[in-house]
RNA sequence: GGAGGAGUCGCAUAGUGGUCUAGUGCGGCCGCCUGCUAAGCGGUUACGGGUUAAUACCCCGUCCCGGGUUCGAAUCCCGGCUCCUCCGCCA
């Protein structure tokens, strides 16, 4: 959420951010309650000013003046709560309003109406020459029988799947690789939270009030089920101000997501790019205002370790203005090559977020001891996202006959095997 | 799920309708003092909003959250949340 301040005092660049976005929002009607709300409070609150004055002299006033200042009082909690209402109308309006805006991008991110406007920031790998068209990864995964799509959609409809046996192992394997990584070579801090939050917690990352239909509620006790670990994680520290000599904070989190995908009919319907359950590593971190695009960078290359670390070749794009999430203030995804699908699939999104979700989780920071406390600037990326990983090492790793060779870093997972294997039964 | 108890300034506590402008201790910060080290002295100590050039002054609000009673609520009433103890259930 932008803060009221800044909306009054920048118009005009929030009007070209927003235009820049591609999206319409509710500035005009934001700024007219601003300043009728404005108006209410100086009101109402110089009534109170005056009211509290007199009240404190009731308790020690001889009783006929005392009488006198009671109905002197009197009349003005009679109009301060005629003003009270319109004040809280107000407010509630110009909150609902304020969390429909989205951020504001940063300055570096280029400027674009959709997706082909984004930027090719760098290439890593060499794509495998095939002498044989690559099949796609549900294709081999099935064959396999380590992904089993029938049985999943009959367990839990569409768009679920049951990994069998390798499949399986190899999800639990890419996770600890990943996990692994970041704890070990990126000094992040290991995070396994709840997969259920209030929804307090879905307005304090953004997915709530305007992306309510993309989640899974369970409605008989008002929670709902994680989109992404970025939710319960940058919530962690919410109503918190961080002391000094912390930040920045670096969290990584293995856990399952959730997503209704409403919206996405028709979308990639086949394969493991577009689930309605899925395994991620995210990694979140808490930063200062100035480390906030360092941060996002070095987060970036940690996520691009992974992709190494299996050897998967990948491009990094910036995304555009237009292209970009709700939420974010720039963003890159990481895209992984997909033979088989011919073409780049994203299978990370990295975001600094500014001051956005802080502002809405309310998570603060100090410089130093006494110091004010700062609105802390939150990131979030995937590294990776696990079903993805496994279509696109099929893809890649596959062989003419269907075999699938696993990628060195992962041997030891397998005990030392160099080749996916069929289940016994499937 | 049932019964009971508790939520006050970073921490610990005091406060049970007006003198609370929320006291005290610890911690933190600033300064002073002592030529070292556990010391001592003084000051200071939150967040949101309004106003403003101001992160200065002033004003409003905030004692878990939301309602209510009252001229006036940390204090009384109602609802919720969280935590603790016991019982039940359970991986």
């Amino acid at each position: 959420m932008l803060s009221l301040q800044y909306i009054r005092e920048h118009e005009a660049e929030l009007r070209q951010a927003m235009a820049n976005r591609h999206t319409e929002t509710p500035l005009d009607r934001i700024l007219e309650l601003d300043s009728l709300r404005r108006e209410l409070l100086q009101e109402r609150e110089a009534l109170q000013a005056q009211r509290n004055q007199l009240s404190s002299q009731i308790g020690k006033a001889d009783p006929a003046t005392r009488q006198s200042l009671i109905d002197q009082t009197r009349g003005m909690s009679a109009r301060i709560s005629e003003l009270e209402p319109q004040v809280k109308e107000i407010e509630g309006e110009l909150d609902a309003l304020l969390l429909q805006m989205p951020n504001v991008p940063d300055p570096s991110v280029v400027v674009g109406a959709n997706e082909s406007d984004n930027l090719e920031v760098r290439r890593w790998g060499t794509k495998r020459q095939f002498d044989f068209t690559p099949k796609p990864h549900w294709e081999l995964g099935e064959a396999l029988g380590i992904v089993d799509f029938e049985r999943g959609a009959n367990l839990a409809g569409s768009r679920f799947e049951a990994l069998i046996g390798d499949g399986a192992t190899l999800s639990r394997a890419l996770a600890n690789l990943m996990l692994e990584i970041h704890l070990g070579e990126h000094g992040y801090t290991e995070v396994s939270p709840p997969y259920l939050v209030k929804p307090e917690v879905m307005v304090g990352t953004g997915q709530l009030p305007k992306f309510g239909d993309d989640a899974y509620q369970i409605e008989s006790d008002e929670l709902y089920l994680i989109p992404t670990a970025e939710v319960p994680v940058t919530n962690l520290h919410r109503g918190e101000i961080l002391p000094p000599d912390v930040l920045p904070i670096k969290y990584v989190a293995y856990s399952a997501c959730f997503r209704r995908e409403a919206g996405a009919a028709g979308r990639d319907t086949r394969g493991l790019i577009r689930r309605h359950q899925f395994h991620k590593v995210e990694m979140v971190k808490f930063a200062e205002p100035e480390q906030a695009l360092d941060e996002l960078e070095s987060m970036v290359r940690d996520a691009e370790s992974i992709l190494q670390a299996l050897e998967l070749p990948y491009r990094v794009m910036l995304l555009c203005t237009g292209d970009m999430g709700f939420t974010s203030r720039k963003t890159y995804d990481l895209e992984v090559w997909m033979p088989g699908l011919d073409r780049y699939v994203e299978i990370s999104s990295c975001s600094t977020c500014g001051d956005f979700q802080a502002r809405r989780a309310d998570i603060k920071f100090r410089r130093t001891a006494g110091a004010h406390a700062e609105l802390v600037h939150t990131l979030n990326g995937s590294g990776l996202a696990v079903g993805r990983t496994i279509a696109a090492l099929l893809e890649n790793y596959q062989h003419e006959n269907g075999s699938v060779e696993i990628p060195e870093a992962l041997h030891g997972a397998f005990g030392g095997r160099t080749e996916l294997a069929a289940p016994r039964f499937h």
